[in-house]
DNA sequence: AAATAAAAATGAACTGGTTTAGGAAATAGA
DNA sequence: TCTATTTCCTAAACCAGTTCATTTTTATTT
């Protein structure tokens, strides 16, 4: 069970947990490895878990009606992902979740995350505040990206979140910036030749 | 306390409450009535509460450094507002949060929560089920602003949420969608034109 | 009802970011 | 280690949406 203490270790630090409850908790939870390109949520099925990553790289994504990728989010070690509308309203998903490098999860299933809930009610809590965080980052990226032009949120991006731009191929840094590759490359030159 | 009631019915609709538990929590809301033009949040202001709009209208926006608005939401009857960030961090907030009409709210202030939170466990549930759905309307929100173009984004709107539409000034709208009021009303112009 | 302020419309000039099309580099697979 | 595929770069033409300047309409206040 050492392999899932990451979990507990997480939700710790949000809720005190009993010695009892955690390992309670622990039965629910399941590791998964993924190889590279492999995807965990695809649009038409409905979302089964929330994954939080142990080891490797993960991106969520929309394919718009003319076939362009969007990235709605990203996750390295230590955060969680999933379709969240589909998981919550258990219907099917629109995002693609693709591993980006082979990679380690610890997932929770829908319907055991309900269960436990109730079982444990301390857990509510947890959910609710990082539920909340969540939230309070998206409407930060929101408004980001009403006020901010695109090399203004690029710089944004590499002061806070350098370690996953290292690890991300450019075109899906692009996409969950709002604009283009090309566009991309422009704004690196720029940089350069000012240096 | 009929006043309060809308309150209970709008948490009712997620948990089930005892009359006590009930009877509780009327005993932290409050009834605020608001003049149009008059702010309930500003920037550098700790958020103290979250409102729930009994009557009237709301638009909470950031103002950039060149001076220009971006609204991040919308509140009318039945919704709530509050600068979310600010409000759960209890830190300075970023957000004007202004009555476009005279309006009434009942308030929830931030620590009388926080205390019946820890009374009435039941809560929690609450309060994590509408933040999930706020996050899952906010990740919608960022996606549709990825992807679409802004004509296609007032239409969304339009077909969504017409009866706000009605109600905000052209200018909010426009900058609620990400584009300029000038755009706006050429997108307008171009419908009326083509029927 | 008049005066003033706020909001909406219009049109021309402009620009941030896209598109298209090509080639160069890097990765992965066998 | 060779080949195929994916990723990245460059540059010119282009366009969706902005900016600026002025006018008209609609609310608000006296």
């Amino acid at each position: 069970m050492k392999d899932l203490q990451p979990v507990i270790d997480y939700i710790s630090r949000y809720v005190d947990l009993t010695d009892d409850e955690k390992k309670h908790l622990v039965t629910f939870l399941k590791i998964t490895k993924v190889k590279k390109r492999q995807f965990i949520v695809q649009p038409g099925f409905v979302c089964r878990h929330k994954s939080y990553v142990v080891k490797g790289a993960f991106r969520g994504y929309l394919v718009d009606n003319v076939g362009k990728e969007h990235t709605l989010s990203f996750a390295i070690e230590d955060w969680w992902i999933s379709d969240y509308s589909s998981l919550i309203y258990q219907e099917p998903a629109t995002l693609f979740v693709e591993a980006l490098e082979d990679s380690v999860l610890i997932q929770i299933e829908y319907e055991d995350e309900q269960k436990f809930l109730k079982e444990i009610p301390k857990l509510e809590k947890f959910e609710r505040i990082i539920t909340q965080r969540s939230l309070a980052f998206h409407q930060k990226r929101l408004l980001s990206n009403l006020t901010k032009t695109a090399e203004e949120r690029y710089d944004e991006f590499m002061s806070k979140y350098s370690a996953i731009a290292k690890r991300v191929p450019q075109y899906a840094l692009a996409s969950y910036l709002g604009f283009s590759t090309e566009y991309l490359s422009k704004i690196r030159n720029r940089k350069i030749s000012k240096s």
